[in-house]
DNA sequence: ATTCTGACA
DNA sequence: TGTCAGTA
């Protein structure tokens, strides 16, 4: 993950900003988070801490809601996007997988003295 | 002062 | 969703 990536996703905010950059109240952002739609972390006492990345997720929640999407709806799009995600994953690995396949079986036949039978031995002969 | 959980005239 | 209570 790049350092950039890396400080998107780092929680540091706690409520009152994140209201104040969502315009959005404490009970809603809770509710979203309650619903498993942000991956908020918590301090050591026990509160919110929000990163950047979860501030566009809310404000993206409160987008679809606004549209008239209601909580379960707006969970399926993110379940779904989640599924496709994992589906890519499996087709990279899957692509990786065959690769190093070849490359095993490369090694093999390269060690096994190659694909053609040893033309050495006609050459010795020729010389013998 | 700020945030959290639970509950509902 | 708002809001109030009782905490931490």
């Amino acid at each position: 993950m790049s350092e950039k990536e890396l400080r998107r996703s780092l929680a540091v905010l706690p409520m009152g900003p994140v209201m104040k950059l969502t315009s959005l109240t404490a009970r809603q952002i809770r509710y979203y988070d309650d619903h498993g739609l942000v991956n908020s972390k918590r301090t050591d006492s026990n509160r919110r801490l929000y990163s950047l990345n979860d501030i566009d997720r809310i404000l993206e929640v409160k987008d679809y809601l606004n549209e008239g999407m209601n909580i379960e709806q707006v969970k399926r799009v993110y379940e779904k996007q989640q599924r496709r995600l994992e589906k890519k994953q499996n087709l990279y690995k899957k692509t990786i997988s065959d690769g190093r396949v070849r490359e095993y079986l490369r090694d093999d036949i390269l060690k096994a003295g190659g694909l053609y039978p040893d033309d050495d031995s006609q050459f010795k002969q020729g010389h013998l």
